[in-house]
DNA sequence: AACTTATATAACTTGACGGTTATATAACTG
DNA sequence: CAGTTATATAACCGTCAAGTTATATAAGTT
């Protein structure tokens, strides 16, 4: 079932267990523990990141840790890049009056910051 | 209906409906044909574009225009942030070492850049 | 006003997703 | 090996989202 990066992460509990594993590993009980989450749906959770290659499980004794790979995100990162002009500065209106028109200049009409 | 931003973004049309805004303005009749989709599916997907406050509309004659308005995008440049860390350099595998331990520094410990 | 164009909405259908319970599998323990 | 702990998976169910068709609404035209 291979989703895309953004339909994985529009799951709330999905993005809980990413936060979680940013602060450190955690093997699925402690996951269970941490969020209300049943065994059996961190575990789907867990295997939907996987195929997402947003964690990465490793065998240590009886548990199974797992770890975050963030890598992955840097696709919604990419994404969003475009977009950030719009509200970086707060040139917002000036921005969208400019993309009404638009069509000519692709180049400068980015006012220096407001220093 | 109250969507977050993750979920109205986790729509694939969406995002691409949100692309074609980000370079002009464009009617809805515009959006039918430059996407694969039914009119009243144009439709429905800018109501939950507006809802989410992503896009404004504004009435031109007869015509209904939609424009950008990519502030609420930034809920997920924000949540983005604290895991940019993890690819920004090529520090990922020393980073993840690191969090495996954690616990005790919460400062420091970021290398400087390479600058 | 009748007609046309443009868009929104309602009603309905379908499929996928997330949750649950039950069970399989695997590792460790005595 | 029997028993326990830890986790994955299967089977099932309810919900909800997205697409479709039909219709309502609104603006423009003649």
């Amino acid at each position: 079932m291979r989703s895309s990066i953004f339909e994985v992460m529009a799951e709330p509990n999905r993005r809980r267990i990413l936060d979680l594993l940013r602060e450190r590993e955690r093997s699925v009980g402690e996951l269970v523990k941490e969020t209300q989450l049943s065994q059996p749906g961190i575990s789907k959770h867990l295997r939907v990141l996987r195929e997402a290659g947003l964690v990465e499980v490793r065998q240590k004794g009886q548990k199974r840790v797992y770890h975050l790979r963030a890598e992955p995100l840097e696709e919604i990162d990419n994404w969003l890049e475009p977009y950030r002009r719009f509200w970086s500065d707060k040139l917002d209106a000036l921005e969208k009056h400019l993309n009404v028109e638009d069509k000519h200049s692709t180049e400068a009409a980015t006012p220096e910051k407001k220093g």
